[in-house]
DNA sequence: AGTAATTATGACAATAATATGACAATAATA
DNA sequence: TATTATTGTCATATTATTGTCATAATTACT
């Protein structure tokens, strides 16, 4: 149940790179670039999150969540405001009308991706549970627990990351040095071959009816998670 | 082997959101905030492609790319410049410096790869991440696997970089000296024969129902890759 | 057919890359 | 503070890959 966004904005070349970001990222991403279409996503499936555009044809941002937090259906979904840099009346006016972040332009995906988590975290914890399933593997992160056809497993955090992101990015070799960007974190001096010790952690710990061939790897360039074995 | 950009922007949220687009489609990214930096990271490994934001501090994005294209080692490297809108002369005189391609700002990240992709193709298909396929052989960098009909097939890190360079580069002979340097990379001393024992080791690899027919013998030349056998 | 040049192939040792077990240092927890 | 779990690194074992050779097979030419 991965949380479903209305992103209203009217340029197209930003409305696609944050449903770009935000698709990366998981979420199911409505459009919306005009003041109508915007009214008419605020039906079933309501969206958990809408991200709006300040400044807008078809009547302005704050008229639209002026709307949104009138209307009884919709009052409860929370609003991030973007606006254009600088603009720091703008900000102050939307989070009076019941904004509860706002994002400036131009923003930095992982800004982006922060301040939509933190606001559905306070808003509506269960719709970031994503617990991702592949075959009898279950990754919950929530309640940071694996199983392995409803037994549990036990890993260290460095495996439980590691197998995390090799599960969210699956059929597709990472090299030692970009498993260590993305799962250790970067600027973080760790040795390349500590990456191989993690990975046979990993293996040992998911084994269980040939689980651990998932984690393959792919001499001369790294590692790879794929279902095909 | 998949394409090393290397992105000049002083704007941090942009040039976060350039890497976090391009991380996503398997580029691999190097960072450059100044003039500076950016001139360091003209070194091996060199990048296959620049994106140059025209205004950046420490020397306009017109200097850098004068640089670069004076430079023998650099001038090869294809350069797509960042212009904000509407400076339709800044991208007149970005193209006549070099410049290969421009994009505006904002702008979609469809737009982005789309630009980056033709560039590439134009100046060096084996680094594209595509997935290619010839008659049922397929060779998909990303995941780094080879499939007939359906089929893994094993080879090592050698035969795959020589198919995936063949496979972007059919109908067409290429000596074995032309082969180590595709494949192997310039100043490497390896015997010209070591690339016959090479392409049987390919022709094994990929035998399935004639297709290691592709590999073809040209006697006193070298070698080629052909549909048409 | 005979010959020289060129390529194909199998074998092999050298090399390079990865797997693994052990260990001390560190961090987390009781 | 004591105890336990986790980490990163090393040394070593295990593999896979590489490049080269010797020899066989093929081709082109006389």
């Amino acid at each position: 149940m991965s949380a479903r966004i209305l992103v209203v904005e009217d340029e197209a070349a930003i409305r696609e790179m944050l449903c770009f970001v935000l698709n990366q990222q998981g979420f199911d991403v409505v459009q919306a670039q005009d003041y109508q279409s915007a009214v008419a996503c605020l039906t079933e499936p309501y969206p958990d999150l809408i991200l709006l555009d300040w400044m807008f044809p078809g009547g302005n941002g704050i008229g639209l969540a002026k709307e949104i937090k009138r209307n009884d259906y919709s009052k409860e979904i929370p609003i991030i405001m973007l606006t254009a840099r600088g603009e720091e009346e703008d900000k102050v006016r939307g989070l009076e009308v019941g904004a509860d972040d706002y994002i400036t332009k131009p923003f930095s995906p992982k800004e982006l991706i922060a301040r939509i988590k933190a606001v559905l975290r306070r808003a509506n914890p269960t719709c970031l549970a994503d617990e991702i399933e592949i075959q009898g593997l279950k990754l919950d992160p929530v309640s940071h627990r694996v199983s392995l056809g409803g037994e549990q497993l036990n890993m260290g955090p460095t495996e439980f990351k590691l197998l995390h992101f090799f599960m969210t990015h699956t059929e597709r070799v990472f090299s030692r040095e970009q498993l260590l960007d993305q799962v250790w974190g970067t600027n973080v001096y760790v040795e390349d071959r500590t990456v191989d010790v993690h990975i046979r952690r990993l293996r040992k710990a998911i084994t269980g009816l040939g689980h651990e061939k998932f984690v393959q790897t792919v001499r001369g360039s790294g590692y790879r998670f794929s279902i095909r074995v």
